[in-house]
DNA sequence: CTGGATCCTGAATGATACTG
DNA sequence: CAGTATCATTCAGGATCCAG
């Protein structure tokens, strides 16, 4: 079908780009990783200082599913402790510039949205 | 706050744009409804037909949305019955160029994607 | 026809404890 | 340090019924 919907009414369903962009890759915490990452790499607990509103659960959840759609890579850098970094893949970084237009956007734009807002909640 | 999360570390919260604009306008439904919009006005139950796996009470919500964040309009056509138009606003105009550079991402590198996966599970 | 109001369940997320 | 495991909770979403 046309989105995620695992209903009956799956059947052929060919992935809506737009569907598995936003579940897989736009999900709640996959553009404040990205951000970080864009920094420079990054390991496990810089990371959750960084966004200090993750879980550790949600964070490793959200690096699997980067790492797995090839966003971002894995590398354990040491035994002992065990350390691994984190950083954007090459794939990632063609997301750049999308983001970034999708940011621009979001930020000229949030304005206009706030005033909207306010219109409509003083009704 | 930086993101959703409505816990007790919110504070200052400023709202990071990109988190205001995936809760608010690039939600589950947001694009499916915005697409369908683009070709036109639409109806309420033109826009189910147009989108068969969302629910009524989903539909409703998303359009809320939408219509309080200023991305489209609603308009009562006629009483007796009720009719009532969904048309996509200026302000959600201005959202085409953003979003067709972000899907023509996805489309272009959906087969990158796919392959990483084939990979990483493959182990 | 266009929704509003309820009830209910599954998935997502949080908190906490534990391991290599 | 970088997770995994488990349990509790929250919450979006589905199903239904109802109303203007």
């Amino acid at each position: 079908m046309t989105d995620t919907t695992p209903s009956r009414n799956d059947e052929l369903s060919v992935p809506a780009p737009h569907r598995e962009l936003l579940d897989q890759v736009l999900d709640k915490w996959s553009l404040s990783v990205l951000g970080e990452l864009c920094e420079g790499p990054r390991r496990f607990n810089e990371l959750r200082r960084a966004i200090p509103a993750v879980t550790q659960k949600s964070l490793t959840a959200t690096l699997r599913r980067l790492e797995r759609n090839g966003i971002i890579e894995r590398e354990v850098v040491s035994s002992r402790p065990v350390a691994v970094e984190y950083r954007v893949a090459p794939l990632g970084k063609t997301m750049r510039p999308p983001v970034d237009v999708l940011l621009d956007w979001a930020r000229t734009y949030m304005p206009q949205i706030e005033k909207a807002r306010e219109a409509f909640d003083a009704r």
